[in-house]
DNA sequence: TAAGTATATGCGTAGATACTTAAATAAATG
DNA sequence: CATTTATTTAAGTATCTACGCATATACTTA
């Protein structure tokens, strides 16, 4: 994948307004889908669907405990964000 | 418009690889329409119609001379998203 | 004014995307 | 085992998007 294209997969995740508020809520601590579908004030399949796309680029991970499911933010893959966006706006 | 209804809005423009090709283009020098098209390897009018989302958010600018239009990265937006996105990687 | 060049725009198409509802799956618990 | 709760998935719909082509517009120059 070309550094550009690198970096529109980037863009292209967080381009919709529920998945950056998804983004900065697990910066902040894990959650599971319910409660980020409350807090967004979506339905749980929106969220789930949403959390999906994330997982499919790497950015965000699922572990199952009981019936629920803790997402949280990848922390590698969020760095590696970090410097291929801060070399993008320098 | 909300935070990060403001981010995804920024996320989005650049969520196409030749539109982040042509912001990287553009942080070196201004160029028209035809030379993007040539160096990206896509029809003018596709080109065009990148600038026309890159210009419709503000993050370049038009400037007509004979008939080239001269598209340049307009610096200030610039700078904003560069805070607007540090912010959200910190 | 005719021809050539640069850019923009309208329109159609194919494919992607977001969202909803309903059903399926999985785990906990009475 | 039946019920409840959490999550995922499927199916359907509506909307958006990127792109190509054809055409229009604007400007230059012979």
């Amino acid at each position: 994948m070309s550094n550009s294209e690198e970096k529109a997969k980037i863009f292209k995740a967080l381009s919709i307004k529920s998945r950056v508020e998804i983004i900065e809520m697990l910066k902040e601590r894990p959650r599971c889908v319910n409660a980020i579908s409350r807090e967004l004030e979506i339905t749980p399949a929106a969220a789930s669907q949403h959390l999906r796309i994330l997982r499919d680029v790497g950015i965000v991970t699922a572990l199952k405990k009981g019936y629920f499911v803790h997402y949280s933010l990848n922390e590698s893959v969020y760095e590696e964000w970090c410097s291929v966006v801060k070399e993008f706006f320098k």
